[in-house]
DNA sequence: TTTTATTGATTGAACGTTCAATAAAAAAGA
DNA sequence: TCTTTTTTATTGAACGTTCAATCAATAAAA
């Protein structure tokens, strides 16, 4: 079987199988074992192309991190620079975009979330998310009010965002996209609305 | 040391043990030794008490909802029924008072939020207490506006109140009471002025 | 023939649970 | 009041499991 050039291929199976294993058993269940099992590869090569098994949890990690970063940066690329309002939409979509709000992928984000509190290495990629989250928002409503009012602006958004997203993961039902998108859309255009009509 | 009626007193322990387990190391590395020696007993007193490990751990989620759920009802006890502002904000203040906001009971409340996914009885829990919050808001909103937009409301400020809460337990300068409790009313405010100005 | 990729049995550490042993308090007896 | 007996609470070593990591062996490609 071995052909060179397999450790991106192996690297990607890796990853996915780890959001499939955290998705069908938690983090907690999400054993090398069954993630290699669900790769279709033997448990030995997660410590060869990952060093071990925390350094799988990381790089999937920073998978979720660069798919979302980047669902919002294609969403922006295109918009003229002053044009708050669509900017943020655009970083509303992104975010309920989640490189697809697959199920596992919310369930994995969320056992991150938790697990981060107490894990040096995912720490910083979660706070360096929430930052970025957080100041682009207030980059945007910068240009539209005071910087105070832009602060709570971009925190209560900020706020809406993962409240609704983590609502989604946790209801059986799922989550609702398009509700959710418009309820921070309704969100986004109050505080627009009340500080500078435009 | 054996005094008739410990019961009581050790379940205490053990529950504020659990948090403070959690807290400490994340719920991955809270096993019965370290509960146990937090608490000052022996390692066998969990299965005792508990039935087991995963006993505990259903207990300790019970405790947090049962004072979240008083915290909540004690605001509201003395509130004139016909004022649907004043109770959603007792349900607002509930949630932030949530026992004391300490660091324990918010990085415990996030682990199991993540755990209770693939726990059964975890989930019920969860999940009971979701409802709980959703259907109380939208009752309340529905003195104000039609069932639509009743439902609307309360699942955003739902999401909102949840947001506020897991950014706050996720940053590191922990989560600010007044500026969170604010933001969630301004958005009570914005849903009521617009639909019913009372 | 050499290189690269992969396996899977083995190892050692850590976990939750169990249970015989123990110790203190409470109750009973003197 | 002072023993003795019973009851209740607790301990912690031992046990069986499970896990991640390791590495000698292997097999395919170059």
């Amino acid at each position: 079987m071995p052909k060179v050039g397999m450790e991106p291929i192996r690297r990607r199976q890796l990853i996915r199988a780890t959001m499939e294993a955290i998705d069908e058993a938690g983090l907690a269940d999400a054993t090398v074992i069954r993630i290699a099992r669900r790769a279709g590869v033997s448990a030995g090569i997660i410590s060869h192309y990952f060093g071990g098994k925390d350094g799988l949890l990381e790089a999937t990690m920073r998978q979720i991190l660069n798919d979302l970063g980047e669902a919002v940066a294609v969403r922006r690329a295109s918009l003229p620079d002053a044009d708050p309002r669509a900017h943020i939409r655009a970083i509303i979509d992104g975010n309920f975009d989640r490189s697809q709000v697959s199920q596992s992928v919310m369930k994995t984000w969320l056992a991150f979330w938790a697990s981060s509190m107490h894990r040096r290495p995912l720490q910083r990629l979660q706070y360096v998310n929430d930052r970025r989250l957080y100041s682009n928002l207030c980059h945007q409503f910068r240009h539209c009010m005071p910087k105070a009012d832009a602060r709570r602006a971009a925190a209560g958004l900020a706020a809406m965002i993962d409240g609704l997203w983590l609502r989604g993961a946790l209801a059986p039902e799922g989550l609702d996209v398009d509700r959710a998108r418009s309820l921070a859309y309704d969100y986004l255009d109050e505080q627009l609305g009340r500080n500078a009509p435009q």
